[in-house]
DNA sequence: TGCATATTACACACCC
DNA sequence: GGGTGTGTAATATGCA
């Protein structure tokens, strides 16, 4: 480890807050994502009990969100082309 | 594929906007985990900045929730324990 | 690990020899393919030279790669679709 | 950005062509780079199927990589040390 | 040295 | 319920 870190090491007492604070914010997003990804299990869950393949809507999904992305990176990529030019 | 898929081959319409409706379903609650993952890689990079080491930290918030989920089983078997027992 | 490992274990020797060829198998193309990967960082090198930028370059790369599988993705989709409904 | 852009604003087209040359290539390279790998996992896939455990190969063939490249490097400096000493 | 990207390892979900 | 394949997260590398 090449880090400084400050916060270890200093026995104020201090640091070991801190870092007790980043770790509980961890903590409680991740716990919130896990909700949510249970969320779409149990979407899935149903759709899967009315008769969808579930495979098929995963690949929609995919699909959409490739778009998505495309659509992000292709502005993305204009922004760049216009500081290459000047325009920005 | 054994699935029925009532949906498909269904030609009123009806299915093919619960199909939409459950994938929008899916479409938000993704967008809203990956919103999470985003917040989650900030902390991280908050904690970064004041030169904490982050792999440390990641591994710290894996061992906290092993022990939370072995927690959680334990609890879990205990329950199932009652039942058989006539405890719940 | 739960692998019967046949080979291992056997003392003829046989099993040995045939680890030994697929890991040589797996050590010739990684050769190959960081060889490649060389010649990306070239041709990357000479754009640079005369003059192109590469973060704009990669992003073009991304962006082309993309559309790529998005139309291999959706093509893969149509056939998961007539699969579904009874067309293949 | 502090490139010079020598092609980009230039509006013979000359220097379009020629990014889209660079830009070809790196497609093609790419390709074959992806087709590389895909053998690979069809290697791992063809001893899995006789019964090895491919996570023990790969633990492996990364140790025959860095005693490979550990050599390399250590020619390498033996090389400069050459040089330096006018042996080369 | 910090950031972006590429690769590697893991975990979940599906199928048998 | 076990194995397989896919998708996601973490790590390692290489560039600016």
């Amino acid at each position: 480890m090449n880090q400084e870190s400050p916060a270890i090491g200093d026995n104020s007492g201090v640091s070991g807050t801190r870092l007790k604070s980043f770790i509980e914010r961890v903590e409680r997003l991740t716990e919130e994502k896990d909700a949510l990804a249970e969320d779409i299990r149990e979407v899935y869950g149903e759709a899967k009990a009315v008769g969808f393949d579930t495979a098929t809507m995963r690949k929609i999904v995919k699909l959409l969100k490739m778009d998505t992305e495309s659509r992000r990176e292709a502005e993305e990529l204009l922004d760049v082309y216009k500081v290459a030019v000047g325009l920005a």
